[in-house]
DNA sequence: CTGAAAGCGCTAACAT
DNA sequence: ATGTTAGCGCTTTCAG
């Protein structure tokens, strides 16, 4: 059932069925009816490839997520919820989303050139930007359209959006230092990962604006999943004179932590302050309640599409609004796991 | 950068490029180097839609997932050692894998009569079938080689993998009668997707075969995440005499149900027997540790896989097999969560 | 308002 | 072993 087909069923040209399914102006009311009927009747769908080809355009975003061995079984939890929103914005525009799968035994640049060569996507979203990314030189090179979920070190202007990290360690910081904890630890990614950084360094410039040192050995590196967590735990148990508290840079970590620590004897809230980091529906069960940051996965899948459009000239009219490059604020959900001494 | 471009520079014919690049035998190794040489070094990638149009094919699979509400946030652990599997598989056949997110404003049909309709891809893998599932009909119908995760009594004939859930159910029931339990409840999900109708009637089956009479009050109904898990702890509560045990159909229900019974004071393993699903990441820092059921989701992506190429006439000699209708089995991980009255 | 025809990038059949 | 060319399905000029 191609375009020619529906056209000789109307005895009309493919030329007309063509302008007609397109909503262009120049056709009969009347004709443009007929054509619309033909072509739910008989269910056409014009072939993708057929219009790419002709108008270089796909009509497809690809949001790229890599399946690291470390965030395989729990990065879905996140992404989930941000893809709805970006597809409730990319509705409006008829373009549709693929999540992009790299495997994890192909290197994310390569997949990249692949995807983009094909020209299979007409605009990306990348995430898990390390450090430095090459991915980002590669699309900006290429002049691909992208917003990153996740800033880098990667020279070059292009739109991105990532998590309050910095703001949440200033937070859980300064919360837990007006508790009274001086040894504060924190569970990072062991990854190259950009985040595990800018927490890092947001963390170090809380204790400096509370007066204290910094100290490496609270740093501990892990797997972000609960597995990391729970060596997290571990970590902390092993040190001569244990932390009293700890802020954990991912959601995961939290569930495997407990686990650690109820093993040990050791109680979150009474024993050990804890500070999540994302509010997800499992932390939301954990007892006691975990101390974390609400963020709305949804909205920030709506503010990524939105900076991609913003970027693509076809879109850009609709949303006027720049480059955007944005810290996304995370809203403080006071739970039971750092409030220390009052009991259970 | 078209092949017009490359056989230009290279100073030769399009077709002698198009060739070499496709590793037809009728070429020069000397040619043959030459432009895959200068390809690399232009970084020429073969443009998609002119392939796809010229061939037919896309060389693309689309596993499609719908973010439901219910499953939302949770559905993605279960989907990425999934795609995992698969795409180890694809990759051999030069074969990209997109997750088709459809969204959970549009109805599965119809987005998938668009993406069939473009000949967006060459085959499909589609989940959380339902009891009576028009894709299936329509991709029979259209006959665009799929493979379904869950089974269906859609009717015709068509590769399907679907988990083990009359096995589960009958283990599980085994298990807790021969623990001495009677009064056994099921959390199943309240939508219309099959798995809750196979697990039931493996119930059933359990039962009977047992000696024990049916009783619908013990059939829980909830969302499959981990807020249907705390209702399905509430509705055993809630009953004049509560269920001595419950078993559930889904692996965060579990976590919900814990909290609730924890903020009852009621714990399993002690007062209750509780059987989960699925062992997962989260599961298995449940504490005390949960009876479930473990899987390779891997293993049943790379099966998922096998099954599709087996119907697609460019892969089936590969892949000489037949028709795959399988019911993957599951593997009891006992736990202490159904073993009562040994004191905690 | 409609038809005719070019051409997007590619591969495969055919010619040399 | 290589060059030439038709045509995949579509949109978009350009004529009329």
């Amino acid at each position: 059932m191609s375009i020619r087909d529906l056209a000789r069923h109307l005895d009309i040209s493919i030329g007309t069925v063509s302008r007609a399914l397109n909503g262009k102006s120049d056709v009969n009311p009347e004709t443009r009816e007929r054509v619309l009927v033909a072509a739910k009747k008989l269910g056409y769908v014009p072939n993708q490839s057929g219009r790419s080809l002709r108008q270089g355009t796909t009509n497809t975003i690809g949001f790229m997520i890599e399946s690291t061995i470390e965030s395989a079984d729990s990065g879905g939890n996140f992404f989930m919820p941000v893809f709805e929103g970006v597809q409730s914005v990319f509705r409006r525009h008829h373009l549709d989303l693929v999540a992009l799968l790299c495997g994890t035994d192909e290197d994310p640049a390569t997949y990249l050139n692949r995807v983009v060569g094909r020209r299979f996507v007409d605009g990306l979203i990348i995430s898990a930007t390390t450090r430095n990314d090459p991915r980002i030189s590669f699309l900006l090179e290429r002049k691909i359209p992208f917003v990153a979920l996740g800033r880098s070190a990667t020279r070059g202007s292009y739109p991105w959006i990532d998590l309050d990290f910095e703001g949440v360690a200033a937070t859980a910081v300064a919360r837990l230092v007006h508790f009274g904890h001086r040894r504060i630890a924190i569970g990072v990614p062991a990854s190259d990962i950009n985040l595990g950084y800018v927490f890092q360094d947001g963390y170090k410039r809380a204790l400096k604006m509370s007066g204290i040192h910094f100290d490496p050995e609270l740093v501990l590196r892990a797997h972000s999943n609960e597995e990391g967590g729970y060596q997290v735990a571990s970590g902390m148990l092993a040190q001569k004179q244990m932390p009293t508290a700890v802020i954990l840079v991912n959601e995961n970590m939290a569930i495997g932590l407990y686990r650690r620590f109820y093993e040990a004897g050791i109680h979150p809230g009474r024993d050990v302050a804890v500070v999540g980091f994302r509010e997800s529906t499992q932390s939301r069960f954990l007892s006691p309640t975990l101390t974390c940051f609400r963020i709305s996965l949804r909205d920030l899948g709506i503010k990524l599409a939105e900076a991609l459009l913003s970027t693509m000239p076809a879109f850009m009219s609709n949303y006027p609004q720049g480059r955007i490059e944005l810290v996304w604020p995370m809203e403080l959900v006071p739970g039971e796991s750092d409030r220390l001494w009052r009991g259970t």
